[in-house]
DNA sequence: CTGATAGTTGAAGTCAACTTCATGTCAAGT
DNA sequence: ACTTGACATGAAGTTGACTTCAACTATCAG
C-alpha cells in the first residue's frame, strides 16, 4: 500500500537483482528514465523493471551497455513497450548465441587435434593463433568472436608470420 | 645472420603478434624470462615462442594472467619445457571449453523458449535471469559460467524474487 | 664515428561497468 | 518535531590487461 505506484531506487534494485548504485547508473545513461519527487529523489514506473530484465538479458548474451542503449532508443516513445516491442529487440540473440558456440566449438575441436601434440605452433595450432595467421586452409584454424577473445588489441599489428619459431 | 640465437624485444612481438609493450609487460610479470646484454636490453631464446603460444592459447581458453602464471609456474626448472610439458598444462581446457559451450547451448535454448512470448520475466525467464533464481525446476535455467557472465558482482546481492513486475 | 632504429624505465592513461566515499537532503513513522 | 533509514550528488577508486608517454640509452650498418 504505497501512495501511489511509483518506485524508489530501492525498491527498483531489490526487486531487479541490480545494485542501487548500478540503478544510479543505469538512469546516468539514459537507460532508464525516472520522474523525480518535490525533493529530488527518483521514481520509476513498474515498466522499469522489464526495462532492467532487458539489459540483464542483453548482457547474459554479451551486448555491452552502448548497444543496449541503441535498442533501447529504437524503442516507440510515448507508448510502454509491447511484447511484441522486446521480442523485436531480442531477435539477433539467437544468431550472436550460435556465432559464440560455433567459435568455442571449433576452439575445443582445435584443442583435441592440438593437445596430443604440445606444438602450439604460432602458425598451425588453432588454439593459440591470432586472428588472421593461418587463414589459408588450416584444418581447424579457431577463432573466437570478438566478445570472447581475450586478444582485443589487433587492429594495429598486423600478424604475418613465415618464420617457424621452434624452440 | 644474428650475433646469437637470442631475440630482440621487437623480434619477439613481430613474431609473437604480441605488442611490444605486452612482451615487456609479460616480463614483468614474470611469464616471461630474459637474459640482459651489458647496455641491459632484453635478450630472450627462442623458446620463449612456444611460451607466448601457451600464453595465447590459454587467453583465448580463458584463463587470466594470474592463471596462466600458476600454470607456468608448474613446468620444470632448468631445463626448456617438452612437448609433453606444454600437453600437461592444456589438459584442462577441453573441459573448461565444454562447461562454456555447454552454458552458452543452455542460454539460447531459453532464447528460443523466451524470444516468442517476450517476457522477460526476471524470474522465470532463462535468459534475464540472475545467477541464483529459478533454481528449482525452470525447464531451461541458463547460467553463464562466471567467465562469460556480464553479471560479475554477485556476491553481494542475492536476488530472492517473490512478486511479478508485471508492467 | 655517426645516425637511424630500437631498446630502457616508471608513471600515468585507457576501457567498461560499476562501486565507494564524503557530504548533505528527503520521507515517513511515532 | 524528531529520528532513522533511504536517497542525492560529484569525484574518485576498482579490476585486468595492457598501452602510451617522456626522457633517455643501446646497437649496429655504413
Amino acid at each position: 500500500m504505497h501512495s501511489s505506484d511509483l518506485l524508489t531506487v530501492g525498491e527498483i534494485a531489490r526487486r531487479s537483482g541490480f545494485a542501487d548504485s548500478a540503478i544510479r547508473y543505469y538512469d546516468r545513461l539514459g537507460l532508464l528514465t525516472a520522474t523525480r519527487t518535490a525533493g529530488g529523489q527518483r521514481r520509476f514506473e513498474r515498466s522499469t523493471l522489464r526495462r532492467l530484465a532487458f539489459i540483464r538479458a542483453a548482457r547474459n548474451v554479451g551486448l555491452s551497455l552502448d548497444e543496449v542503449a541503441a535498442a533501447l532508443a529504437s524503442l516507440p516513445a510515448g507508448r510502454t513497450p509491447t511484447r511484441a516491442d522486446w521480442t523485436r529487440l531480442s531477435r539477433g540473440w539467437r544468431h550472436r548465441l550460435d556465432d559464440q558456440i560455433e567459435a568455442l566449438t571449433a576452439l575445443r575441436d582445435g584443442l583435441d587435434s592440438c593437445i596430443g601434440c604440445g606444438c602450439l605452433s604460432l602458425q598451425r595450432c588453432a588454439i593459440s593463433n591470432p586472428a588472421d595467421a593461418a587463414r589459408a586452409g588450416g584444418p581447424g584454424a579457431a577463432y573466437l568472436p570478438a566478445g570472447l577473445r581475450r586478444d582485443h588489441g589487433d587492429s594495429r599489428g598486423t600478424v604475418r608470420m613465415t618464420q617457424d619459431p621452434s624452440s
